[in-house]
DNA sequence: ACGAGGTCCTGCGAGC
DNA sequence: TGCTCGCAGGACCTCG
């Protein structure tokens, strides 16, 4: 489930590789992941362009072309983003959804097994649209404390889903929501308009530290995840909550609660710690 | 504006 | 062993 810093680690390992290149050939295998456009809007949107810049925006990926024009890819829960120089390993191509050919030899897929994803390729008005939906960035320099709690805390929903709302705040999901949290030791539940400043204080230092250290570490591969080349992550070894209910609290051996009481999604938290 | 719940899709593992 | 079923959930939708 690509989060902010596994779509980050897979647009660092893309860009030197694929910036500058050119998309000979292109094959989508499958059409329920495109959004808004069209098998042959893709197709001839695609052939022939270059590939000016890779960046991310939230949890996806964002291919600039030469003609103004934006691939963006949202991997989803089970989707990557592959280059390879060659002929790509089986493996790869098994699920594939959209396959490039560039020149160099170099090939660019985005594999999704249960196509969660989507594809869009966005003009440059569909792009400032698409850009404005989504919050501000975690990491992003000047992003403060108490900017986060006037886009997150406006809202009484409980602070775990606010926190996940792209339209709140961008790029973080259900791994780095609850690690944050229980970094910061609030209760997932607590109405988000209701943390005091020191709370969001708290939270704000949590998350850019966590979310910067799963970059160091290219991401957390539970299942699925693989960076661009088709390695995983190693954040999953330091994960301090999630995928861990019923174990110890590292910090003070209180047994780990599991619920779904919070928007369908599992939330481990502490309730000793978390308040 | 909110919570609850459904939808898309497929692999995997638990349980019978 | 072989089957069914629940679960994983990002983004989006409807309903009350």
């Amino acid at each position: 489930m690509p989060e902010l810093p596994e779509v980050e680690t897979i647009v660092r390992q893309l860009r030197p590789v694929v910036v500058g290149r050119e998309i000979r050939r292109s094959r989508l295998v499958h059409e329920d992941v495109l959004q808004g456009v069209t098998r042959r809007q893709l197709l001839r949107g695609l052939a022939g362009a270059r590939i000016v810049s890779v960046q991310r925006r939230a949890k996806h990926a964002v291919i600039l072309l030469d003609r103004n024009t934006r691939l963006v890819i949202q991997p989803g829960m089970t989707g990557s983003l592959l280059v390879c120089r060659g002929t790509p390993e089986a493996e790869w191509k098994r699920y594939a959804v959209l396959q490039l050919k560039l020149d160099r030899d170099q090939t660019l897929i985005f594999k999704d097994v249960r196509r969660f994803g989507a594809i869009l390729l966005l003009d440059a008005d569909g792009w400032e649209q698409y850009d404005a939906r989504l919050g501000p960035e975690p990491l992003g320099s000047g992003f403060s404390g108490r900017q986060l709690a006037e886009h997150v805390g406006v809202t009484s929903q409980a602070i775990k889903k606010a926190l996940m709302d792209q339209q709140r705040l961008a790029g973080v999901g259900n791994i780095y929501a609850n690690e944050a949290l229980h970094a910061a030791g609030i209760d997932p539940s607590k109405p988000a308009n209701r943390l005091s400043p020191e709370a969001w204080g708290r939270l704000h230092r949590h998350l850019r530290r966590i979310l910067a250290g799963a970059i160091v570490a290219q991401g957390t591969t539970f299942r699925d995840y693989r960076t661009g080349t088709g390695a995983r992550g190693r954040f999953q070894f330091a994960l301090k909550v999630y995928g861990r209910e019923g174990e110890p609290c590292l910090r003070c051996g209180t047994a780990l609660s599991g619920t779904h009481s919070i928007d369908a999604r599992i939330t481990v938290f502490c309730h000793h710690c978390q308040r």
